[in-house]
DNA sequence: AGCCAGGCTCTCG
DNA sequence: CGAGAGCATGGC
């Protein structure tokens, strides 16, 4: 099926930032101007395709098969992942406003806030990445999607659907420590998939909360801080205003963009934040895409 | 060879 | 309450 693209939309931009211009990066996949991703939907897997047409549409393709309802829902699916349902108009009137943001992402326009296929993919993704450098969180990562995530061969292509709760909590507590995984962040994950399926974490009611509630609910969940669960209303629930004021890089990027180096406090950032808002998980986003093309060395 | 990296929990004063 | 230790791996 096709679905109309917004503008404006960078699909080599949004999707080389979704797989950390290398190609894959976890679950996702990026190949020869096509973005893969294996949707679940009830239990089953849907080998999905997204390429866009040249002619402002996004062609979404069930590789293996599928029903025509199968179809619409991999569409709907596709336009969450890639972030086409955000009006990005405010965010570029804030940039107008605000110069130094502007020389650091202007060239960014198009990038699209992605997100993570389930607030349990966006929660194991975050407690992974904490308190480590990116490199290593996409080390282990990886890891974990290969060894427990379905493998679904789709043409020429080896693609993985992000491991569902079930075969977290199967690998079990020592299966994760295996995977490179401390001790702690294995207990957080392993117990986390469990609450997912005992329904004690349930996706539905978090997207009906507001910000605050929702992170209050998230960090009720043991491994869950504040930071992570800020991250996780960025990237599953597609909060555009949440500032994960703790995050050590976002200190660091602000503190070289705005004040020379000089370092700034949790509490100076979320003060100066203001300025973005009420975009400042975009801002956030966008800052992030900045430093990963960066150092990915893209023109 | 250390030390640090997109934090969090637990334990002690 | 606030401060501090411990955590695991990969890169510099």
């Amino acid at each position: 099926m096709r679905i109309p693209l917004p503008e404006p939309f960078d699909f080599d931009l949004t999707v080389g930032h979704q797989t950390h211009y290398r190609g894959r990066a976890g679950a996702d996949l990026y190949d020869d101007g096509t973005y893969y991703r294996v949707l679940s939907r009830a239990g089953r897997l849907l080998a999905t395709a997204a390429t866009p047409t040249g002619d402002g549409l996004l062609d979404v393709t069930l590789l293996n098969g599928g029903s025509p309802d199968d179809e619409v829902f991999a569409g709907e699916r596709m336009a969450e992942l890639l972030g086409l349902d955000v009006d990005l108009g405010g965010f570029y009137a804030v940039l107008d406003r605000d110069p130094v943001l502007a020389a650091a992402v202007g060239s960014l326009r198009g990038l699209r806030p992605t997100r993570a296929e389930s607030a349990f993919e966006a929660l194991v993704q975050s407690i992974v990445a904490q308190q480590i450098s990116g490199v290593v969180a996409r080390v282990i990562r990886d890891g974990l999607v290969r060894e427990l995530g379905v493998s679904v061969t789709a043409g020429d292509h080896e693609l993985f659907a992000f491991p569902a709760p079930e075969a977290v909590l199967a690998a079990g507590i020592d299966g994760l420590k295996q995977l490179k995984l401390s001790a702690r962040k294995a207990e957080y994950i392993h117990g986390i998939a469990r609450d997912m399926l005992e329904g004690e974490l349930d996706p539905d009611r978090l997207s009906t909360m507001d910000d605050e509630e929702a992170i209050a609910e998230l960090v009720g969940l043991r491994g869950v801080g504040r930071w992570t669960a800020e991250w996780v209303l960025m990237r599953a629930l597609g909060r555009l205003d949440v500032l994960p004021a703790g995050d050590l890089a976002l200190r660091r990027t602000v503190s070289d963009l705005y004040f020379d180096g000089a370092e700034i406090s949790i509490e100076g950032l979320a003060e100066f934040a203001q300025r973005w808002s009420p975009y400042r998980g975009l801002a956030t986003t966008y800052l992030f895409a900045y430093l990963r093309r960066l150092r990915a060395g893209v023109a």
